[in-house]
DNA sequence: ACTAGGTATCGACATCTGTCAATGTATCAG
DNA sequence: CTGATACATTGACAGATGTCGATACCTAGT
């Protein structure tokens, strides 16, 4: 999107408020949101990170490097993606990250694709 | 993704089967072809797209550049990207192409995604 | 047949994205 | 303090993506 800014906003700023996608045309800005989240989960690894940590309730970023086949580094990018998104939250503890998914997320995108 | 070989499968495969990322890790196949589907709603332009047609029940192409702002080439690249996601559906009548959204595969969408 | 209008495709371009090696930072064990 | 461990950040690179102008393809009218 060579015009867009897409900014990075904080996590906290997640509007994905309003109707769905079939009800009503979207505005500019929600389908900017919008897009910007779906983006977060429009990737393979991402999509398998998340799934591990929901059937787990809680993992630590060393348990995924293995099942994600993906360098520490990567999997580092990763979460980071997901929780600007809004859909991880992590949680450091000594010397590990624990992760959890936020379950309300996935269900307001949801509402947002015509839920 | 350097490695991975989208391919651009056919509409009709689709799978998108199975359960939803909160019950059990998304399997390699099932987590490429999910990401493949929400890749095609990760756009700002798109998701207006949809919904704009959404909102009409049918939509020619031509009715399309003025609200998203973008050049016919344009618009013709994103229906190209959503009609292969399955999520639109074209019929030619004439010299123009009719649009109209699948809702379905939309709803399949929202069950993937722990609805 | 010729022309005009609606779409699709092609080529080019700037930008974005996923990946890893190298390096930096924080925390614990001894 | 020293070394080891877990994670984040940086830099670099190849490949994907969104965009448009130019052009080709189809269909309808004349």
């Amino acid at each position: 999107m060579p015009a867009a800014k897409t900014k990075k906003l904080p996590p906290s700023e997640g509007g994905l408020c309003c109707g769905s996608l079939t009800e009503t045309p979207l505005a500019d800005g929600e389908a900017n949101e919008l897009a910007r989240v779906l983006g977060a989960l429009a990737d393979p690894v991402r999509l398998r990170l998340l799934s591990l940590v929901a059937s787990q309730v809680e993992v630590c970023s060393c348990d995924l490097e293995v099942p994600l086949s993906r360098s520490q580094p990567t999997i580092s990018h990763h979460t980071k993606v997901l929780v600007e998104a809004g859909l991880l939250v992590g949680e450091k503890r000594g010397r590990w990250m624990w992760w959890r998914v936020e379950p309300d997320r996935l269900a307001a995108i949801r509402k947002a694709l015509g839920g």
